[in-house]
RNA sequence: GGCGACGUAGCCAAGUGGUAAGGCAGAGGACUGCAAAUCCUCUAUUCCCCGGUUCGAAUCCGGGCGUCGCCUCCA
């Protein structure tokens, strides 16, 4: 099945073609450590991170790089005001960002940091200053736009029609506004590395050219991210990457969508956000990342309390019906479902809709279990829901029952209440197993118990 | 001001020319000792508004109105 994405560089829906047939390499720019994140910025994560299952579930060797930006003006101003090395407090966001992407079942891929890589970025702005494309100003490196005409090719729009300087005040030193900085001149000793210009610090756009090139080889398949990076964050990674680079730096450019509280976008500066462990108190994170891949992954997404709530009660669903068909059903060779599924993800990646179909799948497994299906056909449904529920890299907690001595001499007590009809019995054991966490459910075959 | 998205039921959200997926919430019914779970039925004659194209439009075109994102360090 050829998949099919939104390549913002186009404009268009286009199929993806890897550049090394049965591999796809993937770049995502990954989060700046200078704070705990918030659910917006992981789902730009959870997004990323289900397009990768999905190409390695359709048979493709995924190779993906998700950064960490661990120096920035940010970073140095909070590490500073704590009075501690940028390591310490990168180190300290890093490990509650593992932490959160754990909880959301991210799985694992590369995660270089910026501070790695300096000496490569410094070599990367060399040739820029050799080839013409970049200039010192004071201690400075800047990228000049004017010597690369097609710059705006992925914002579509030429530099001369925005208003440069609308919200950041232009830096001395700058020849033409547009121009971008590719290192910054010292500013505080306890933050520079040295380079052939002075010391000082890279700009933020280099680290990404540089890391996903070595990574990666240059060029590779798709570079995501959050569509506010469009402009100037990936116009600039292309533009610095250009002069050394005639193939491009990636060949799609896949953006999601804003996460939205109150119609704005969920961002610190709006003091608009919460984070995943603000949430995990009522929504097990599951639920949130099923959540977080409701909406078309290019549409904003409003993160309101009743998509939330709809999203926990879906899980529940999901989990419901995995109990019941774990207890009836035999292995099947046969995914329920799934071919609607890859269909909608081979199509721009439509997680919404994939839910959909997931959704139609337990409706239809609850509805063959009420009928009495057999095993083998039960079996094709469990087999094309954990299929799916693996590619959008939910892990529903099914609780199944173990071995537990009390547990199982308290179920039985209440089978045998039941069956003389000492009803008060049988509420009182089930209660006293609630109390245990275990929830039991009467069936036309008898009680089913799991762990809560 | 420029560029880019978007506007579908009470809420969330698919659907991009052939007669409105799915989830949540709500109502009724079935099942049930009670719960829980589950199933069935109902809930948008209509897709922001006004024109146009077409046998046929939520879907295409034109014009409005409204919302959001970006315009130099924001996923």
């Amino acid at each position: 099945m050829s998949i099919r994405v939104h390549n913002t560089l186009s404009g268009q829906i286009e199929t993806l073609t890897p550049i090394h047939p049965g591999e796809v390499r993937i770049y995502v720019c990954g989060p700046t450590v200078y704070d705990e994140l918030h659910i917006g910025n992981f789902r730009c994560f959870v997004v990323f991170d289900s397009l990768a299952r999905f190409l390695r579930q359709e048979g493709y060797q995924v190779t993906k790089v998700q950064n960490f930006t661990d120096v920035d003006d940010r970073t140095i101003a909070q590490a500073k005001s704590e009075g501690i090395s940028l390591r310490e407090l990168t180190d300290r966001y890093i490990d509650l960002y593992y932490r959160d992407a754990r909880l959301l079942g991210i799985e694992d891929q590369i995660y270089p940091r910026a501070t790695d890589y300096v000496a490569e970025m410094v070599a990367h702005i060399a040739r820029l200053i050799e080839l013409g494309h970049a200039y010192t100003a004071d201690g400075s490196v800047y990228f000049s736009v004017d010597s690369y005409p097609a710059y705006g090719q992925l914002s579509h729009q030429p530099p001369e029609e925005r208003q440069a300087g609308l919200r950041v005040e232009m830096e001395p030193g700058k020849r033409v506004a547009a121009d971008f900085a590719l290192w910054k001149r010292e500013t505080d000793p306890a933050f520079s590395w040295p380079s052939p210009w002075g010391p000082g610090r890279p700009g933020w756009h280099i680290e990404c050219s540089v890391m996903s090139a070595h990574h990666l080889g240059v060029p590779f398949d798709i570079h995501g991210g959050g569509i506010d990076l469009v402009f100037p964050h990936h116009e600039n990674e292309i533009a610095q990457t250009a002069p050394l680079q005639p193939e491009g730096l990636a060949r799609i450019w896949m953006h999601n969508g804003m996460l939205t509280l109150h119609d704005e976008k969920m961002a610190k500066s709006l003091k608009n956000t919460f984070r995943l462990s603000d949430l995990t108190g009522r929504y097990p994170p599951e639920a949130i990342r099923l959540f977080l891949l409701s909406a078309h992954y290019r549409s904003p997404l409003a993160a309101d309390e009743e998509a939330m709530d709809a999203a926990r009660a879906g899980l529940r669903r999901i989990e419901n019906v995995l109990r019941r068909l774990a207890a009836k059903s035999r292995p099947a060779a046969e995914l329920e479902g799934w071919e609607r599924f890859r269909a909608s993800l081979a199509d721009d990646f439509n997680t919404a809709e994939a839910e959909g179909v997931l959704f139609d799948t337990v409706r239809g497994a609850n509805t063959a279990l009420d009928h009495g299906a057999s095993p083998a056909a039960l079996g094709a449904y469990l087999a094309g829901i954990e299929r799916m529920c693996q590619v959008l890299g939910v892990r529903p907690e099914v609780g199944a029952a173990d071995d537990d001595q009390e547990v199982l001499q308290l179920v039985s007590a209440r089978e045998a209440a039941r069956r003389s009809r000492d009803f008060p019995e049988a509420d009182r054991i089930r209660l006293k197993l609630r109390e245990l966490g275990v929830v039991v459910e009467d069936t036309a075959d008898g009680s089913r118990w799991y762990r809560a």
